[in-house]
DNA sequence: CTTTGGATCGTCT
DNA sequence: GACGATCCAAAGG
C-alpha cells in the first residue's frame, strides 16, 4: 500500500479501501463501509463549491485525513484521494472493531453492543478519538517504503499535529493493510444522509457484515 | 423491530 | 440566519 494507490477516482478507491484497517492509539477497526465523494463534479461533496478553509485538506495530496465537524457535535473522517488539486475523498462510514475494544467502550458509553461501537461515521471517530486535531494527518506514516508527510493547510484545529510518526501505539491515525483483500463483489448502493445526488451508487460495504451503519 | 424529534455550533450565504 | 456526509432516547407496534 503506497501513495499511488490513492491517486485514482474515489469511486474506484472506495471499494479498494474495504477490509483495510484504520488505527489510532492502540484502537483499530476493519473498514466495512465507505462512500465516495467526487469533489468538483459532485453536488453532495463539501468541495463542490470550491475550496474553503474547511475543505483545504481535500484539495491537497492524497492519503491524508480530512476531518470535518457537523450537526454541532460530531466529527467524521475521510481519506483524501486523487491527484493534488482535485478534491476527491472517501468517507469512512463503519468499522468492525479489532483491537482496543475496552478503550472504545469507554469512549462510547452509549454503545450497548460491540457492533454499535463503530457502525457510523461519527461513532467510529468517537470510538477512536478522532477530532479536528487530526485533520490533515498523513495516513501512511511509518509504513515501509512510505516517504514523509507533506502536511496541509487546514482550519479545524492543528492539521497534522499528531505525534511521532509510526511508533506503535502512537496517537497518529494510520491506515494499515493486514493482508485481507477487499471483497471481490462488494455491496453497492446510494449514499446516506445527503439531500442531493442520492441516486449515485457510490456507497460500498462488505456484504453480510453486521457492523455496517443502520 | 421502526419512527420521531431534539441536541448543538462551525461554516457559508 | 439557515443548515448540515449524525446520533440517541423515547415512544409505539
Amino acid at each position: 500500500m503506497n501513495r499511488d494507490d490513492f491517486m485514482g477516482d474515489p469511486v474506484d478507491v472506495a471499494p479498494w479501501l474495504l477490509n483495510k484497517v484504520l488505527e489510532r492509539a492502540g484502537r483499530a477497526g476493519r473498514i466495512v463501509e465507505v462512500e465516495a465523494y467526487k469533489g468538483a463534479v459532485d453536488p453532495a461533496s463539501h468541495a463542490y463549491r470550491g475550496q474553503t478553509a474547511r475543505t483545504a485538506v481535500m484539495f491537497g495530496p492524497p492519503a491524508h485525513l480530512y476531518v470535518y465537524f457537523t450537526y454541532g457535535m460530531h466529527w467524521c473522517a475521510n481519506v483524501v484521494c486523487g491527484p493534488e488539486g482535485q478534491a476527491a475523498a472517501v468517507l469512512i462510514r463503519a468499522l468492525a472493531p479489532l483491537r482496543g475494544l475496552e478503550e472504545m467502550r469507554r469512549a462510547r458509553p452509549a454503545a450497548r453492543r460491540d457492533r454499535d461501537l463503530c457502525n457510523g461515521p461519527a461513532k467510529l471517530c468517537q470510538a477512536l478519538g478522532i477530532t479536528g486535531a487530526d485533520n490533515g494527518t498523513y495516513l501512511l506514516s511509518g509504513l515501509a517504503g512510505a516517504a514523509g508527510s507533506a502536511g496541509a493547510a487546514g482550519s479545524a484545529g492543528a492539521p497534522g499535529a499528531a505525534g511521532s510518526a509510526g511508533a506503535p501505539g502512537s496517537a497518529a491515525v494510520r491506515l494499515l493493510d493486514d493482508g485481507t483483500p477487499p471483497p471481490g463483489r462488494p455491496a453497492q448502493g446510494g449514499r446516506i444522509g445527503i439531500r442531493v445526488a442520492t441516486e449515485e451508487p457510490w456507497r460500498f460495504w462488505v456484504a453480510g457484515e453486521e457492523c455496517v451503519s443502520r
